[in-house]
DNA sequence: TCTATTAATCGTAATATTGCGATATATAAA
DNA sequence: TTTATATATCGCAATATTACGATTAATAGA
């Protein structure tokens, strides 16, 4: 198939597994980092950096943008691209509220 | 293609990128968080809680444990599953590092 | 205007993922 | 031993993803 069922899934598990599949890609995980360190990245300079076609950088960069973590404006001829802050920051809120939910009580396995 | 390229990319970025791939489905996100509630679960009880055939559960626990986010032993004719607290903590601590050393300072874009 | 530069999109090939039924395996119970 | 139950694996079909070159579109500069 190659579908993936989400009927039957709260909103809450389809959302998290968007988010997760969306930065299941070391070229989308490296983007991310980068506008981390420099707080923004001109597209040009991602192409140069990672060692992936132009077209498929912004392939990857097009994933981004539909989660909403990332958000790019036009800056003469190239695109300035940066962190989302809000849609971040929600992001950050949900995964620590996930990974903070666990915490071993009993011993199981 | 399909193949992702991983030569290129920092150990940490590949490693991010196949934890955040292997939870990047509904019903994983619903495995980890039936295990987190329960502490551990019996695989039956997935199968009976999930919209998806047992097979398909199955090859979706493997790919949870191939991450080595959860373990199975087996208890009879059952298998019981919990979540691995060592890998556990190791995707909290990098995932927290990672979200936390965003914030944003100018106004970018 | 013409040209160069930048980035998005299109088309396509190769491969991966998803999902299921059927089957295999293993243990428990009768 | 036979049967029932639980889980993993196999094989397959449908679809998705990844990557790239070629093309398009849009702006800047000569």
């Amino acid at each position: 198939m190659g579908i993936t069922k989400t009927a039957g899934f709260t909103e809450t598990q389809n959302r998290r597994a968007v988010i997760f599949k969306a930065l299941g890609h070391p070229a989308r995980v490296a983007i991310i980092e980068m506008l981390i360190k420099r707080q923004a990245c001109i597209c040009n300079d991602m192409v140069e950096e990672l060692p992936l076609s132009q077209s498929t950088i912004s392939q990857h960069l097009r994933e981004l943008k539909e989660i909403g973590i990332i958000k790019g404006e036009i800056e003469g001829t190239s695109i300035c691209y940066c962190i989302n802050e809000s849609v971040w920051n929600e992001i950050k809120t949900d995964f620590t509220q996930l990974f903070g939910s666990y915490t071993m009580k009993g011993n199981c396995c």
